[in-house]
Parts: C-alpha cells; structure tokens; sequence
RNA sequence: GGGAGCGUAGCUCAGUUGGGAGAGCGCCGCCCUUACAAGGCGGAGGUCGGAGGUUCAAGCCCUCUCGCUCCCA
C-alpha cells in the first residue's frame, strides 16, 4: 500500500486535486469496513444516529454543516479507539414525498384518486427505490462514516412495527385517544396539521365591521372581523360580561346577514371589549376559541368548509366558491346592502402549512391525539438533572419552555403514503380495536373490518428513531451496546419536531434517555444573512461546491464558521478560502516528500540535536494539539478549525518549512537529518489532527509518509504525550520573529527588492539575547535577506542608512545604493507615533495611586516591564530621527 | 404581548473567567526567491451601535436606549 520511500515525492501533481482522491479513499474506507460498527467489540462505545435526511430531498447547505461536524465528531471518536456506530437513514416525509409522487402523477395527466390507494401507495415505494437514494450518495461524497450496511428507513418493516408497538402501548396506557377538535387543516394538501407544523407569519388584510340587525325591535349591533367568509358559519354573537356598552344586548337575537338566521347575542369572558367594537362574532366550527364558547354556551356547529377550502352547502349562495373567492363575495354582497359600516387595515397574524404554504384553515375534526403532559414530565426532568445537556446552554430554556406549555400532539394525518394507523373498525358491532397485525375479525365474530384509513404523523415514527434503528422492540446486541447515543446533532428548528419527541418517547420505552449532549448547530445563510431559497436565487449548493473546490475545503469552510450559537453567513469566497488551504496542505506535503528520499530513518526526537526552530514547532505543534481538541470536547468547531490553519500555515509553511530549507539544501548530512524527521513528525501528526475535518487529502498524504499504518481513520488521535512544549523555544524564536519582521518591514517600506540583499549590523544589549542571535543568526539571514551581518556591543553613530528596532535587538542597515533619508525619518516617526500612543496610557496607569494599590502586583509589574520597554523603544527612535535630521 | 440572539476594520466574523483590539476576504505596494501566484513579503484601515453606571481597569459586568434577526402566543 504504501510508496516505497524513493517514490515519495514522484508524481505528486503541483497542486491538489481532489476528485480523484476522494473517490478512491472513499471506497477503499468502505471496501475495508472502518465504517462498520461492531456491537462485540472491547473497545468503549460512541454512537449518535443521523437526523434521517427526507427521502425526496437532495443534499443542502444545512445538511452539509450538519454531517460534517458529525462526521468530525464521529472520526475524532474512532481515531480516539471508541467503536463507533454512525446510524445512517431517510425520513419517509409523509406530506413531501406523496406531494412529489402526486405531482408526478399530475404529468401524466392522472392522480392518486384514479389510482387507488393500493396503486398510489405502490407507485411511491416504486419513486423511492428509484430515487431515494440521492441523498445517501450525496452524503457519502461529503466523507460521512455512516454505517451504511445499516441503513434504515422510517418505512421499513422494523420501524413500522416499532411504530405500530408504541402506538399500542401509548393507546394501552391511555395516552392515545381519539377526538372531534378544532385542529390545523391544510385545504391543499387535505390533511390535518399539528400545531406546530404552521407556520404563523405576520400579513396585512382588513378588519371588516359587520352590522347585524336585531331580530325585534330597532338597531343593529357591529361586529369586527378579519374573515368575513366565515359569518356564514356564525352561531352566536359574544360580547364580555363586563361591556356596559352592550349589556342591555345579551340575550336579544339579531339576523345573520346573507343569510338572514336568527342567532343570539351571547355574554362570554373570552370576548376582549378592546378590540374591535367589543362584539365578536361566533363560528364553533372555524375557530378554536368559538369553539370553546360553543361548548360553553350549547351553541350549533356548522361547518361550512370543504376539505378543499369550498363553502359547502351550508354555505347557501356562496357554495362552490373558494375561500376567497367567498370573502370578497360575501363583503360585496354585504356592501350592496348596506350591512358593511367600515374596513380598516388589519395586520394579522396567518398560519401556514409549513410543507405547502397554503394558509391553514382551523377546522373540526374527528383525529387522534397523544396526551403529552405525562410524556413530557420525565423528558423536562431529565434534562434538569443533567442527564441531557444542550450546547448552546441556551437551547435548554426553549425546550424548557416548550415543554411545560406542551399541547397535545394531533398524530393523525389524512394521507396515503405512511404508517397506517393500526386501529380497525367493526362494521357490524362499532368495536374498534388497536392491534400490531390486522385481525382476522372483530369480537363479535364479524370479518368485516375497516382499517382506520389515516396515517400517522412522519415525526411519530422519527420520534422513536435512536432505538428503532437498533432494532427495537427486538432486544438486540446494536441496541445493547449503542442506546443511548452519545451525541445528537441538529438544527434548532426541530427541536420541538423531533429532539423533544425522541427525548419523550426514548424514556419512555427505553427507560433512558436517547442521548446525552444535544448539539445545536446553526442555521446556514447567504453571505447577508438571508436565508437560503430556490425563489432568492442565493442557494449555494454543496455538491457544486464539491465539485469546484473538494469536500474538504467545504467541509473545513463550514466547520470553522461553525460558531455556537450563531447562524452562519457563507459566501462562495470563503470556500475557495479553504480550497487555497487544502493545496498550501498539499504543497508543505510536497516540498517535506520532495526532501526526505534520503532519510533511511527517522532521527530520535528525544535524543536528537534540535535547531531552535525544530524545538519551537513542536512546542507550537503541542500547543496546537491541546487546543484543538479541547474545543473539539466542547463542539467548538469554529476555534479548533481556527488553530489547525493558523498553526499549519502561519507557524508550519511561513516560518518553519522557510528554515528548514537551509538543511535541506545546504545542510550536513546530521542536519539534513533532523530538519528532514521533524517536518515527517510535525506534517505527520498535523494530518492526524487534520483528518476529522479534512478526511481525503490527509489521508492522500499520509498514506504517502514513510512508516505510515493501514488507514489513518485508524491512527490515533494526537494525545499531549506526543509532543510538549517549550517556553524558552518559544521566547526565543519570538525574538528572532520579530527582527526579522522589523528588517523585512524597513527593506519593504524602502521599496528594496525581495532579492536584493543588504548588509546589517546587530546589537542586542542583553548578553543572552546576543548569544541566542549570533547561535541562529543564519535564520536573521535568510529570511531578512541580509548578505553581510556584523554584531556590534555599542549603538553605531554612522555608516548605515536604516535603524530596525526590534523585541531585545536593534539592526542597523546599510545598502549600497543609499535610501531615502527623508523617508526613513518618516518610517520611523510613524513607529514612534504609535509607541507614544501605547506609552501615553501605560504611564497613565503607572500614575495612577489606585492602580498601583489595587492591581494585583502580577498586573502592575507587567505594566512596569511594558513603559520599560516602550521607553526604551522611544529613545532609541528619537535619538534615530535626531541624527537623521541633524545629519541632512 | 412573552422570550432569545446579534450590532467590533470596506465585507463576513473571532475575542475563553474584566488587565497591551484580532482573523479571513477585499484594498494598496513590492516580488514568478525551484512546495505552493490557489503563492510570498510588507502596508493602510476600528471613538468595539449610543448613553450612563460598577471597577484601579470595561469590547467583556449592570441599567437605559437605538437598530436588525429569530422563536413563541
């Protein structure tokens, strides 16, 4: 498998290129099994279900950040040496899939009516084996480590059953129950809603005043509306008991315009005498809360909608219009007749499908409900206690929230295609009966036996997803030694949908919880914030971006984004970003592999005579370690992903591989040596701790590195013991950093070409830093570009034309062909200018009696050392500018 | 109406328990120095939304205020 080592640096393109390499790792990952989990293994257990994907859906944005940080979060697990089970599965998506098939229908001029139920139903399970696949493949292309020899689906035999068994239990123990109420009724999609599947948005319409003439006597009373079409289901007109303006009114009766019924004038402490005249008018069969007063006052319910969103033939003339259509009928009409005393602009609130966007119609029905209260009782407590912890911590007061204000969940749904709700009718005795398989006959002995022909809720089956996967309610071995999942990572909006859900329902028939973190991530947008739409045109599609940049730089651009809590804003830009870090990876990789085919071994670290430089990138190589995986403990994407480029390219490419160049070139054969080990350690372990957030081209390049394993998804993650720090290394190389950033900084600002060379002379005041200088003074050389260097122990009055004053040193510089004078004088003032500023508050403080008294002496002497320093900065810079304006 | 989040460089955003304002992109200048022009080096650019308070010290804590976004009713 891996190269022999004088083929190391053969025939690596000059720059990366993902296509390839993704697609042959990818396979030889699968081929060989790293994906699948074993229940038996000894190793400690990780595991966390995929949030199944809709099955008509193909891979977005939200999609991409949410596995790729699972699938981080998985890799980082399994390089750790847990056995890890990634669950992987679709989502059968009962309104969207059927509205797909539906559509497909539409083309060929038929529908699912002319089908039948067994034919449509049949049709949809033909689509899905077809095309339910996209998204399983658009994972695999974004790197994911998903068990796929497990793949499940919300339809399968094992689900259903675990669906049909929960629903029995919960019918058993009383906590399914069926019931005419008031619930959400989406005209197009002819289904009920749960509450929370609407969707409210704020829209402006009209607030009509109705007159309704007393049925005796003289008068009229004005009633308030923002949907007049629904008069025609009128039963009453409720006023509150505390409206002095209309008391003398209750009890009275007065005639429904239109269509001329005799309806009473009703009290009711629903009614907010604030708003509108005070008189409200009552449909029970249309709205919630005139349902309640109807079951409160005994009052008719008529309905006069059809499942479509028509006026029935309660309806009288309007019957057969839409709903709109109605409305702007009915207030002409009432126009006409003089029944309409004033509109005024209304802003109100509209509920929404969330699948269609149709606005939903309140509508009574006859549905089956689950009684959430004593479900969510144990779900609130188990993450009060601790056992469930939210990140962001946020997110646990919003679930509080919810839960404690829990409604009941309508699970039933006027559909086709999902799990067919397991309760059959007795034609000939009424009896109902919930079974898990269809009986053969009722009690009374009767085969005539009607199955409910609703369907349930989608999210009652992805509810119980973290343990139907595994098997349940068979005990099996995956069950055994994966529930509870360690992790869950989702987005916000379905927190209620499915997290809460699962939390309930897992207590409940698992007896514990279905996982211990939840991981909140955010909401994907464009570059300005906006949300992502096919109808903004701003949608940046992750298989596009694949394609153009590599899975891994989409994956790194999302992951280090990925701030808690915060949505993210991308740009196509910042993925091209990432792309250009894959190749610096790739092109550190090539220079390390172009130099090592000598190295017949790989120096002793520990014994071996490390440069300056080799002991400061392995102290920065430490310290880049422990806080990448620290945030990585703690979801923080955003900061790991942070460490790992500002390490591998600032400190590694900018700084280490430019020094170790010299022994490269022109180094002994011991030197050569050295230089060649650490940069194989240092790029070594930098794949490893790489290699969750950039799967394929750490492996491309690690499988190139002499002595590497059989995958690195099976090396293991960087520990603290593989590497330590190095204060002093650190000190020191900070000192040659910053001369050589002073010297670049002066020979830039002159306008001095990078290949012209200049010499310099140097003078540090403190002995130890002039032994460290003159030990690594060829570092000073190359990559200041300096030709000759001289040191000197006393400040220089003349023969150089450029003064560099840098952390512990000064450099003074001179160049043949001269400078400008004027504008050294000016580079240096601007210098001085900002030490003043730096100075002017740090004298400020040490001035200060308070400060001095109260600081903790840590802060003050650091105060101290630092007006030391610029003081000292300031002299030297003065007395430079002085000379230079004496000397003109 | 209730709750949450966010206003920091031209843009997008970091900023761990208060103690010398940062990154990426963009912009300007110089360089094709054989790992990389998808690059290197250097540079400009900010009264941290506003006001007040606590503190020796506030981008960070408290109060008020303006603006934007989201969730729930």
């Amino acid at each position: 498998m891996n190269a022999l080592p004088e083929d190391l640096g053969a025939d690596i393109p000059k720059a990366y290129e993902p296509g390839s390499v993704e697609e042959r790792w990818y396979s030889f990952w699968e081929d060989n099994g790293y994906f699948h989990a074993d229940p038996a293994s000894g190793k400690p257990k990780f595991s966390q279900v995929i949030p199944p994907p809709n099955v008509t859906g193909v891979l977005h944005m939200g999609h991409a950040l949410n596995n790729g940080l699972q699938d981080i979060i998985a890799r980082r697990r399994k390089m750790q040496g847990y056995e890890v089970l990634w669950m992987p599965g679709t989502d059968h998506a009962g309104i969207a899939t059927q509205n797909v098939v539906e559509r497909a229908l539409e083309r060929e001029g038929t529908d699912r009516h002319a089908l039948g139920r067994e034919k449509f139903v049949e049709r949809v399970w033909e689509w899905k084996e077809e095309y339910g696949g996209t998204i399983i493949r658009q994972l695999k292309r974004l790197g994911c480590m998903c068990d796929w020899e497990r793949t499940r689906f919300t339809m399968d035999e094992g689900c259903s059953l675990a669906v049909r068994t929960v629903f029995k239990a919960l019918y058993d123990d009383g906590l399914v129950y069926r019931g005419k109420y008031i619930v959400n009724w989406c005209p197009r999609c002819h289904t009920a809603l749960s509450d929370i599947e609407v969707e409210h948005e704020d829209k402006s319409g009209h607030l009509w005043y109705i007159r309704y003439p007393f049925a005796e006597g003289d008068g009229l009373l004005v009633v308030a509306t923002t949907r007049p079409e629904t008069m025609l289901g009128d039963t009453a007109v409720a006023v509150a008991p505390t409206d002095s303006r209309h008391a003398g009114e209750v009890g009275r009766t007065v005639i429904l315009p239109l269509l001329e019924r005799r309806i009473p004038v009703i009290s009711d402490k629903y009614v907010d005498p604030e708003f509108g005249t005070g008189a409200l008018k009552v449909t029970p069969a249309h709205d919630p809360n005139d349902y309640e007063i109807g079951l409160r006052h005994g009052l008719e319910v008529i309905n006069v909608f059809n499942p479509d969103g028509t006026i029935n033939e309660n309806g009288g003339p309007y019957a057969g219009m839409d709903r709109y259509e109605a409305r702007d009928a009915v207030v002409a009409d009432l126009e006409a007749r003089g029944l309409l005393e004033k509109t005024e602009d209304h802003l109100l609130a509209v509920g929404q499908c969330y699948r269609c966007r149709t606005e939903v119609e309140p509508y009574l029905s006859t549905q089956w409900f689950v009684k959430m209260e004593p479900l969510a009782r144990p779900g609130i407590e188990a993450v009060r206690d601790g056992r469930i912890t939210f990140t962001p911590e946020r997110w646990t007061k919003i679930y509080f929230d919810w839960m404690e204000n829990i409604r009941d969940w309508c699970i039933s749904r006027q559909l086709w295609w999902g799990h067919r709700i397991p309760v059959w009718y007795c034609d000939d005795c009424g009896d109902m009966a919930v079974e898990l398989q269809a009986p053969e006959a009722c009690r009374c002995g009767s085969e005539n036996l009607r199955q409910d022909p609703d369907v349930l809720d989608t999210w009652f089956s992805s509810g119980l997803w973290p343990f139907s996967t595994m098997g349940w309610p068979e005990k099996t071995p995956v069950l055994d030694a994966f529930y509870p999942t360690s992790v869950l990572t989702t987005a916000f909006d379905i927190i209620f949908f499915w997290v809460a859900r699962m939390i309930m329902l897992g207590l409940r028939f698992m007896g514990d919880v279905p996982y211990r973190d939840v991981f909140v991530t955010a909401l994907v947008r464009d570059f300005e914030g906006k949300k992502m739409s096919k109808s903004s045109g701003n949608v940046i599609d992750p298989l596009d971006m694949i394609d153009l940049y590599g899975t891994d730089a989409l994956r790194f651009a999302l992951a280090s984004i990925a701030v808690p809590g915060r949505d993210i804003n991308l740009s196509e830009e910042r993925i091209e970003g990432n792309r250009n870090f894959a190749n610096k990876i790739w092109n550190a990789a090539r220079l390390v592999l172009t130099n090592i085919s000598d190295l017949a071994e790989p120096v002793d670290l520990g014994r071996a005579d490390l440069d300056l430089s080799d002991r400061w990138i392995l102290s920065r190589l430490a310290t880049t370690v422990e806080r990448v995986d620290t945030a990585m403990e703690e979801y923080n994407f955003s900061i790991a992903g942070k460490a790992l480029y500002q390490f591998f390219w600032g400190d590694f490419c900018d700084w280490y591989l430019e020094l170790a160049k010299l022994r490269f070139y022109r180094g002994t054969d011991g030197e050569r040596a050295v230089a060649q080990s650490v940069a194989l350690r240092v790029l070594e372990l930098s794949m490893r701790l790489l290699h969750p957030y950039m799967p394929f081209i750490t492996e491309e390049i690690w499988q190139r590195l002499p002595g590497s394993g059989e995958s690195i998804m099976l090396a293991a993650w960087p520990s603290g013991d593989e590497v330590s720090g190095d204060p002093e290394a650190e000190e020191d190389m900070g000192l040659i950093q910053s001369l050589v950033v002073g010297i670049r900084s002066a020979r830039s600002e002159h306008g001095i070409p990078p290949g012209e060379k200049v010499d310099a002379t140097l003078l540090c005041e403190d002995d130890a830093v002039h032994e460290t200088l003159a030990m690594w003074i060829t570092y000073v050389t190359s990559l200041a570009g300096l030709n000759e260097v001289a040191f000197t122990r006393q400040p220089l009055e003349s023969g150089y034309q450029m003064r560099v004053i840098a952390d512990g040193s000064q450099a003074y510089i001179s160049r043949e062909a001269g400078v400008d004078a004027a504008g050294e004088i000016d580079r240096l003032a601007r210098r001085l200018a900002k030490i003043e500023k730096d100075l002017e508050k740090t004298v400020a403080k040490l001035a200060s009696s308070d400060f001095l008294d109260k600081a903790p002496p840590m802060v003050v002497q650091k105060e101290h050392e630092k007006a030391d320093d610029l003081h000292e900065k300031r002299r030297k810079l003065t007395e430079q500018i002085r000379m230079l304006e004496e000397s003109r």
